[in-house]
DNA sequence: CGCTATGTTGATCCATATCAATAAGTGTGG
DNA sequence: CCACACTTATTGATATGGATCAACATAGCG
C-alpha cells in the first residue's frame, strides 16, 4: 500500500488514538483496490470478511427486499463504512456499491476484531464512531417518519446547503434518482416536490439549487438540531 | 442502591465483564428510583447526565417535530437506554417516558465516560452494545422503507409470536395506539391493516393474537433475517 | 450524432391520513 | 358493585399525498 493512502487512514478519528504498532499490524494486512463505478462490492446478508474505507470516490449503502431497494447512506471520503457489522462478526445489512471511480481499502475483519481486543484506546475510537452511526440513523429514522416528503426535501436543501458552504446558490452531491430513494420517495415525486418548494423561493436547473429566499424556505423547513444537524 | 438491583445490573452484557472495582465506582454514584406510568423520564435535546437501566416496567422512546411525535421503541428490563448519547456526551435525540410503573437506575454519564476510558473490557463491551443498538436502527429504517404498512404489521405478528414463545396465540406486548405509531401508521390505519390481515388468517380480540395459518401469513409477510431478526 | 439513461410532465390509481361518529374498554367514586 | 367519565378502538366517508403508468424531453456518452 503507498505511504500517502496510509496518511489518510491515520488520520481518520478511528485509528489516530491507536498504538502505532497495532496500526502497521492492522496496515500489513489490508490492501488498497480501485473500483469502477457502479461496481457491487459488498451484498447485504454476506459475512463481513473486511473494514472498508473509501479513500476516493463514493459509495452508495442500499437495501432491497421482495424485488424494492432503497438508497440508505452515503458514504464519501475519508471514511469507514460496515464497522458494527465488523465488530459483532454478523452479516452485512446493507449492500454497497461504488456511484464513480472509487479507491478503497479492505483491512480484514478479523484483525480489526483482534486489534479491537488488545488496544483499549482503538476500541475507545471505535465506541465513540459506532455512536455517531447510531446517531445519524436514528436522525434519519426521525425524519421520515415526522416529515413529509416535501419537508424532507425542504430540509435536505438546506443540509446540502451547509455542507457546501452556505452559499445561496449550490449543486445537489447526487443525481436526483437516487436522491429520490434517499429520501424515501420516487424519483416522479421529487421532480413535483421541486416544484412545490418554487413557492419558497427554490430554483432548481440541473443539479444547481438556488436558494432565492432564505428565511421563507427555512420558515416551511423547519430545520431541527436533533435531526438535522451533522455530528451532535 | 438494594443488592439485588446490583446483581440484575452485573449481569448485563454491557457491565459483566469489567472489573468489579469499577462496576462498584460505578454503583457507587448511580441511584435508584420508582416512577409511576406516563412520567417523561428525559426531554430530546437535554444534556445526557445519566445513563439509564430499566429494572422493571418498560420504557417508550419518541420523538417529537413541529407538533408531531412518533414512538421510535421500546425499552424492557433488563437494558440500558440512551448509552450513545452518553458517550458521545450529547444531548438526548429522543425522549422517554414510562409507559407503566418502572424502577429505573441513573448512572452519572460522567462516572461512565470515565470508566470507559480506563476500563477497556467496559471499552469493547460497550462497542459490542452500540453495535447492536445501530443495526436494530437500521433494520427498522429498512422495514420503514421497504415495506408497506400491511407488511410492516405483518412482520411485527411474526417478530411478536417468536418473542412470545412462536404459538399460534399470543398478545400484543403494547396497547394499539402505540403499536400504530412505532410501525409508522395511525391507529385507524392500523384497526384496517388487522381486517386486511384476516384473508391471511389472522384474528384479533383486544389485544389478543391468533395465526390461523402460519405459512399463510409468512408467504404474505415474506420476513428476511436482515430486517426481523433480533440479534444478528 | 444518435443511443441510452435520466428527468419531467400528465393522467390515474391506490394507500394512508383526516375527520366524524360510534362502540368498547378502563378506571373512579358514589 | 354499578354508573359515569374518559380514554382507546373501530367504522365509515372523504381528502390527499404519493405511487404507478405512459409519454415525452433532456442530457450524457460512445
Amino acid at each position: 500500500m503507498p505511504e500517502s493512502a496510509y496518511q489518510d487512514i491515520r488520520k481518520l478519528h478511528l485509528f489516530s488514538n491507536m498504538a502505532d504498532e497495532h496500526f502497521q499490524s492492522l496496515m500489513r494486512g489490508a490492501y488498497v483496490q480501485n473500483f469502477p463505478p457502479q461496481i457491487e462490492l459488498i451484498t447485504e446478508g454476506e459475512p463481513s470478511d473486511f473494514l472498508h474505507v473509501v479513500l476516493s470516490g463514493s459509495i452508495d449503502l442500499f437495501s432491497q427486499w421482495n424485488g424494492r431497494d432503497t438508497s440508505m447512506a452515503t458514504v464519501r471520503p475519508v471514511s469507514t463504512f460496515i464497522l458494527a457489522a465488523t465488530i459483532n462478526n454478523a452479516p452485512y445489512l446493507m449492500s454497497a456499491r461504488t456511484l464513480e471511480k472509487s479507491r478503497i481499502v479492505l483491512v480484514p475483519s478479523q484483525d480489526v476484531r483482534a486489534i479491537f481486543d488488545i488496544d483499549g484506546n482503538f476500541a475507545r475510537s471505535i465506541v465513540t464512531e459506532l455512536a455517531q452511526c447510531y446517531r445519524a440513523v436514528v436522525k434519519t429514522q426521525k425524519d421520515l417518519k415526522l416529515r413529509t416528503s416535501l419537508e424532507r426535501l425542504a430540509n435536505y436543501l438546506l443540509r446540502q446547503q451547509r455542507r457546501a458552504g452556505g452559499g445561496t446558490v449550490f449543486d445537489l452531491e447526487f443525481e436526483k434518482r437516487r436522491l429520490a430513494s434517499v429520501l424515501g420517495m420516487t424519483p416522479e415525486n421529487l421532480s413535483r416536490a421541486f416544484k412545490g418548494l418554487q413557492p419558497y423561493g427554490v430554483t432548481v436547473s440541473g443539479t444547481r439549487i438556488t436558494i432565492g429566499d432564505q428565511a421563507d424556505l427555512e420558515k416551511f423547513a423547519k430545520p431541527s438540531p436533533l435531526i438535522d444537524d451533522f455530528s451532535t
